[in-house]
DNA sequence: GCTCCGATATATCGGGCCGATAGGTTCTGT
DNA sequence: ACAGAACCTATCGGCCCGATATATCGGAGC
């Protein structure tokens, strides 16, 4: 899942690993503070299913050496040319590549419904499409409400059990409602909506 | 942290590993669907730790074969003759030990203090005295406290930036407020509570 | 009696995520 | 000039989870 996070931010703007971690704590927030022993990995693995490219900036000033969006045999051998001029304080700048675009896109669609999960993909909300925003905010809903449900069948079962597992799950209840309502308002506003949405797919004017 | 909420359960009544699953998803409830993949794990590293003691349950009805609490050589040998046994249905019985009476104070009283982790203490709070638990109560506070400020200075910096983003701080604040006051109304009720608590160390009549 | 099935029961495996740690570079205050 | 803070990349051990394998038990239906 951090690697929807890192490609939501990654559609944005081309960032190293450092400022990735910075800006993925202003967007997530309290959600997750992504770890250095995630997110290194994580882009590893990007790179490795191709979905984001990397290159090392020289550090003369902000020109980060453009990169053309997708990349070519070209890039390739750029990469390994400065992969040989070792020596930290190359950061490695990384892009979204149009794979990863796609990768964005089907994982904003998978309905995997933990807070995380969810969490996340609300916080990139603004790349998916419509439809795909009504489903998860539903989907999610109805979890919800399920969990409510039980939580409450327990709560009603046993009387004068535990006082703090009792305390537990009623204020588990008062939050699950909140959130059930809350989620209703985002429901009704995304049906209301204007339509000031931003083109889901294909990014790079 | 899964062996502080094993421990928990242990410390009622003895059981098998099945009926612990069982037995942890009432009195957890939503707070983590413990899942065998960590269960099973978890206990036999408890195991190796001289935390807790199993014993096969020969099915001849509840007579779970005594424990005397911690075990000799003798229970080594037991299970090995057990083991050789082979063909499940044999029940592996688990049963707490003074080590792991011990390691359960012990977990109780760490502070560290992420929604997983105090939710599961809190849910054993029966286990441990009051002055631990306040200061737990009230580090969890401050946690929140913290927190709550971070998010609110990271709100007002950024007005008019994405929807959904700010959607989420926003109701993170207002659930986060939620959280704070339900602290303060357990403080409050742990300093002014009557003092109906269970002896915190020691069980084993 | 027989078979099928769902619940009971234990266990492992791959993979993701995290905290700790390590090691190097650039900036800043004094 | 120097120390310390911030910047930057990276790995390691360990926990946790979902998927999967395996086997038994009790009952429903024929």
């Amino acid at each position: 899942m951090i690697e929807l996070a890192i490609l939501g931010i990654l559609k944005e703007a081309d960032l190293h690993g450092y400022e990735l971690k910075k800006h993925l704590r202003k967007v997530l927030g309290p959600l997750s503070n992504v770890s250095f022993g995630s997110l290194y990995p994580a882009l590893n693995r990007l790179e490795r299913q191709g979905a984001v490219t990397a290159v090392v900036a020289d550090d003369a000033g902000p020109s980060t050496m453009p990169m053309t969006g997708s990349l070519t045999g070209e890039a390739a051998a750029f990469r390994s040319r400065l992969r040989a001029t070792r020596g930290p304080r190359n950061k490695k700048v990384y892009g979204i590549t149009r794979i990863g675009e796609r990768r964005l896109v089907e994982l904003l669609s998978d309905p995997t419904d933990d807070e995380r999960s969810f969490g996340m993909k609300l916080a990139f909300f603004r790349w998916c499409d419509r439809p795909t925003r009504l489903r998860l905010l539903e989907r999610r809903r109805a979890t919800l409400l399920e969990r409510l449900d039980e939580t409450r069948r327990a709560l009603t079962a046993r009387e004068g059990d535990d006082p703090y597992v009792q305390a537990l799950m009623e204020h588990d209840t008062e939050s699950t409602m909140s959130d059930i309502a809350w989620l209703g308002r985002l429901i009704a506003r995304e049906q209301a909506g204007d339509d000031r949405t931003r083109e889901p797919t294909g990014g790079h004017p």
